[in-house]
DNA sequence: CTAACGTTTGTCCAATCGGTCAAAATTTGC
DNA sequence: GCAAATTTTGACCGATTGGACAAACGTTAG
């Protein structure tokens, strides 16, 4: 990788960090060929040029944010083990997905977008990185089964699902709140959803017997 | 609405379809704005003035679409009743959402990406016809559940992750293939999702004792 | 055949876009 | 306090974009 980080002064830190902000809320709300640069800078509060003397290229922004998405996005399922309770390590995974999906839903649409597109710029890391990591969840998932612990079925399909009906709520959100209406589409909507899913996946994987 | 249908030559209706199919190849691959009336024209085998002259604006041809989209991507919910055994019914609504999600993959990305920017263009739709037909099945299904033929659960959540985990793998084809690798990614991933995802629901929504 | 109508094309335009550049303003190290 | 380095700005550029337009071409009905 680039040898050492590069040197950076104060003002460059913050400039670059209140760049990447403002850049996460356009690029997630028009995608990276519906926002402009013009866009990033005045959410940003500086000018064109200025924001292009912290970051030369439109694609440089958004390759620093997917690098750093990436990370926090992956955290969840790396905290995954079996340690524990399977259906309660489970359990917990499902609530840190969707308290993600609630509390940085700017990030998972930023990551839908990518996806949608064809994931141009980050499918090495969907091959690499990330395949790596869900085949050997997939593993720990496989031996809680063997074991009986849970009901067989496909682990691979079921971190997919568990991915889809989190993130549904984040990237999903207007659609979400336009069908619940405005009694039920409040902030409640986050308790209700994760009541369900948990009901869903703890009803759908418990060992039968 | 609209009082007639404009009166239509044979050449227009031939060259609106076909558009309307290059259109809906190029929107759902780039995003709306991601998208120049000249790829659409390319994709279309005919010059840009030409296009334009069949759709005035490149908004026309979009909004055309999406119309026609909504129509039947909300067929499967409309033909879900209360004729059939409950379990059996749903069952097959999920067959036949991952069907379209296997056979219309553009058609569900398009939807996404009008969702995903926050659905500018379809928003009275989605708080009128869409959220009508859904408090309409959701009551079905509560029926259900008062009669113990499936487990109490919160309906509207339960439509929601259905669609979340079918559309799943049209929006996020990409990254379910990067993951499942070779040699699972290929046609037979529709097969196992289809076995994942009934006996997920099935299992999670059979009434317990 | 021909006049009316429908279709296609080349050319053009104004707006927007990503990005450059040199000069001005500011901050920093000594 | 001053020189060097950093930061900010306004003006500008070429490419792309959505769309307009009139002229040329084709089709069809009488």
């Amino acid at each position: 990788m680039e040898g050492s980080a590069p040197r950076r002064t104060r003002i460059q830190q913050e400039k670059r960090e209140l760049i990447l902000e403002a850049a996460l809320e356009v690029f997630s709300a028009n995608g990276f060929r519906g926002s402009t640069i013009d866009q990033i800078a005045e959410a940003a509060g500086m000018s064109k040029p200025n924001l292009l003397y912290y970051f030369r290229r439109k694609e440089d922004i958004h390759e620093t944010l997917m690098e750093r998405l990436l990370a926090t996005w992956l955290a969840p399922l790396r905290e995954l083990d079996d340690i524990g309770d399977p259906l309660t390590e489970l359990r917990s995974y499902i609530r840190r997905k969707l308290e993600m999906a609630r509390d940085f839903p700017r990030e998972s649409r930023l990551f839908a977008n990518e996806i949608l597109q064809g994931a141009p710029r980050i499918m090495p890391l969907l091959e690499g990185e990330l395949k790596t990591l869900v085949d050997e969840k997939a593993a720990i998932i496989k031996g809680w089964m063997r074991a009986g612990k849970i009901v067989r079925t496909d682990p691979w399909h079921l971190i997919f699902s568990i991915w889809a009906t989190t993130q549904h709520y984040a990237d999903f959100d207007v659609q979400v709140r336009a069908v619940l209406g405005a009694d039920r589409g409040g902030d409640g909507r986050f308790e209700d959803a994760a009541r369900f899913l948990e009901q869903l996946f703890i009803e759908g994987l418990k060992p039968k017997g």
